[in-house]
DNA sequence: GTGAAAGCGCTAACAG
DNA sequence: CTGTTAGCGCTTTCAC
C-alpha cells in the first residue's frame, strides 16, 4: 500500500541503494539521476520509514522523558524545555507520566528502552533504580532531574537547591519576626520534600517545633485539618511555609482569609495577582529541562567524563504575603 | 552488545522460533522448555525491541498527538487523558507541539507519520490540511481536537461547543444588567475565537459595537492598550467578556483593580481564589481527550462509518465577577 | 511441539 | 557515478 524505497527506485528506473543515496543527501549521484528520483518520491509520496532506518542504524534518533505528571505546570514547562532541546538536535522525544508510582516510572522506562531509546531522562518516582543497570550498561545515557537516582546508580544529575531555597524562605520570614513558622510539605519519601524539610529546620534552628510540621500528599481536607491543628496550639503559628506549588494553592484555600504569613515553594501563574501577592522561592522548570536535555546530548556526543551532578539556583521573589507583620 | 532473540535462543539451546513463541505467550510450546527460555531470558536481561517487531507487523502500536503547547494548561490536561487512554490500550503515544505554526504542525505530523504511526490526534494550527491525504488514504486514522480540519478532508472531530458558550456567558452579564459588553479575543484566524466572537455577536443582537471589540495575540501591552482604549470612550464597557483562559488573566492584569464585570471562557486554576471570584464558561479538556482518543481506537478497531463531529457542552460557573453590578 | 527459511524497509560494505 | 549483496531483529509461513 504505502510505497517503498523499492518502489520508488523501480519507478525512477534505479537502483534501490541510488534512492537511498538521494533521500538522504548522500553525494555521488547525478543530478539528473537525483532529479528522477526526486520526482518519483513526489509522485508517490514516498515517506522514509524511521522505524527500519533506526533498525539498521542502531539508533532511533528517540529520547524518552519519564515525568510525573503533564498536567503539572511545573513538569509541563520542564517538557516543553526538553522537547524544544530534542528537536533542534533533530531527534522525537517521547514522554510518559508515572503518576508518582514506582511501578509506572519503571513500566514507562522499560516502555521506552522497548523502543530502543537513545537517551533517558527521568524524574524518578520511586527510589531503587538497579533495574537500570543493564540499560546503562549497553550504553544507553539517563540523566536525572529534580530528584536524585535512589540505590547504587550514579548518572547525570540536574537538581534545584532545595534546601537552600526553603532556608532562604524561613530565614525571610524570620527576618520580618515571625518565630511561630509552620512547615507543610509532600510526603517526606519525595527526595525534593525531604530536602525542602532540611533547609526549613536549618533555618530555624532552635525554634524548630515538630508540632508545626506536617508533611503528606496535598489534599484539601488533609491540609484544612493539620492547619486547623496548628492554628489551636498555645502558640499558633504566625507564618506558614509551604513545601511545593500545589500546597500553597491548597494551603490558601484551606485559610480561608485567615492572614498568616506565607512563603510557598515553586512559583504559580496568578501568585502576583492574588491579595496579598504570594511570596514565592522560584524555580525555573525550563531551564531545568534545557540543562537536563544538554547533558544528554553531550553524553550522546560521546563523552565519557565521569557524572555531572549540576544544582540549580532558585530565587525569592517577594510580593506581599511573606512581608506580612506579626500580628 | 544488547542480547537478541537469537542469543536467547543459543542460551536455551532452542531454535529462534520457539523463543518468539513463548515472548509473545503463543501456544505449542513444552512448558519445560518455555521455562528453560524464560531462565535464559532472564539471565541476559533480553527485552523484545519493538522497533524490530514494528517493522516485520506494520503496526507500531503508537499513536501521535499534536497540540498547541503542553506547557499550556488546557493542553497538558488534554494530553494526559488521551495519555491515559493510549496506555490503556497497550499503546505508546508520541506527541508533539506545533506551537501554533501551521509550518510546524505539519512538520510534526510528517515526523509521526514517518515514525508509522497507527493513528493521530491533531489540534490544528493551520488551516490547510490537504496534506494529510496520502496519510489518510493508506489507512492511518486521523482524529481532530479542538478546531475542525481546514479545506477538503472531512474526519472524525471533537470540539467544545464554543459559540454556545460564548453567547451563554455575554447573557449572563446581560441579565445582571449591562449593555456595554467589550470581547477581548484571540486572533480571529484561530477557530475557537472566531466562534467565540460569533458567540458574542448572536448573544448582543443590536447591542453590539465593534468599538468594544479587540481580537489578536494575548501580549500583556495590547490587552492594556486595547482595555485603556476602550475605557476611554464615551459610553464605556461596564463589563467585559474574555475569549481564553490567558486572556482572562493577562487581562486581570492589565484591568489592575478596576472593577469591571468579567466571564472568561476556559476555567483557571486559582479563579475560585481571586477577589471577586472569576466567573468562567468552563470546557473539559481531559473529556477532550478522552473522547478523542476512544473515537481513534473505535477507528482503529475497523469502524469504517462515516466521520462523526462530537461537541461538547461548556458550563458556566458563577464566581462573582460576572455577577457584579452595574456601576 | 519445534524449527528453517523468507522477508518487513532500510543502510553498510563492497564491487563495478 | 551506480548497483549488488548482506543483514539489523523480528514475525510469518510452512515443513518436519
Amino acid at each position: 500500500m504505502r510505497p517503498t524505497m523499492k518502489d520508488v527506485a523501480s519507478a525512477a528506473g534505479v537502483a534501490l541503494k541510488t534512492v537511498s543515496r538521494v533521500v538522504n543527501g548522500e553525494p555521488g549521484v547525478h543530478p539528473a539521476t537525483a532529479e528522477r528520483v526526486r520526482a518519483a518520491i513526489d509522485r508517490l509520496g514516498y515517506s522514509r520509514n524511521e522505524s527500519a532506518r533506526g533498525l539498521r542504524r542502531g539508533m532511533t534518533a528517540t529520547i524518552g522523558l519519564v515525568i510525573e505528571d503533564v498536567a503539572d505546570p511545573f513538569y509541563a514547562g520542564l517538557s516543553r524545555a526538553v522537547e524544544d532541546v530534542v528537536i533542534a538536535h533533530g531527534c522525537l522525544l517521547l514522554s510518559g507520566s508515572s503518576g508518582e508510582e514506582p511501578g509506572r516510572e519503571r513500566e514507562v522506562v522499560e516502555t521506552f528502552c522497548a523502543r530502543r531509546v537513545d537517551g533517558l531522562i527521568v524524574v524518578p518516582a520511586g527510589d531503587d533504580h538497579a533495574y537500570l543497570r543493564g540499560e546503562l550498561e549497553t550504553g544507553t545515557p539517563v540523566v536525572f532531574a529534580d530528584r536524585p537516582p535512589g540505590s547504587g546508580i550514579d548518572v547525570d544529575t540536574v537538581l534545584a537547591d532545595n534546601a537552600g531555597g526553603a532556608e532562604r524562605a524561613v530565614r525571610h520570614l524570620l527576618a520580618h519576626g515571625h518565630h511561630r513558622i509552620a512547615f507543610l510539605g509532600d510526603d517526606p519519601a519525595i527526595y525534593t520534600a525531604a530536602e525542602r524539610l532540611a533547609g526549613y529546620r536549618r533555618a530555624l534552628g532552635g525554634l524548630f517545633d515538630p508540632r508545626l510540621v506536617a508533611m503528606r500528599t496535598p489534599a484539601l481536607d488533609d491540609v484544612r485539618a493539620d492547619l486547623g491543628r496548628m492554628l489551636a496550639l498555645d502558640e499558633p503559628p504566625t507564618a506558614l511555609f509551604t513545601g511545593n506549588g500545589r500546597l500553597t494553592v491548597t494551603a490558601l484555600r484551606a485559610l480561608e482569609g485567615r492572614r498568616l504569613a506565607l512563603v510557598g515553594f515553586d512559583d504559580f501563574e496568578l501568585a502576583d495577582l492574588l491579595r496579598p501577592g504570594v511570596s514565592v522561592v522560584a524555580q525555573d522548570p525550563a531551564w531545568m529541562g534545557r540543562v537536563a536535555a544538554e547533558l544528554l546530548f553531550r553524553r550522546l556526543r560521546g563523552d565519557g567524563g565521569p557524572p555531572e551532578h549540576v544544582e540549580l539556583p532558585v530565587r525569592l521573589i517577594p510580593r506581599g504575603s511573606g512581608e506580612l507583620p506579626t500580628p
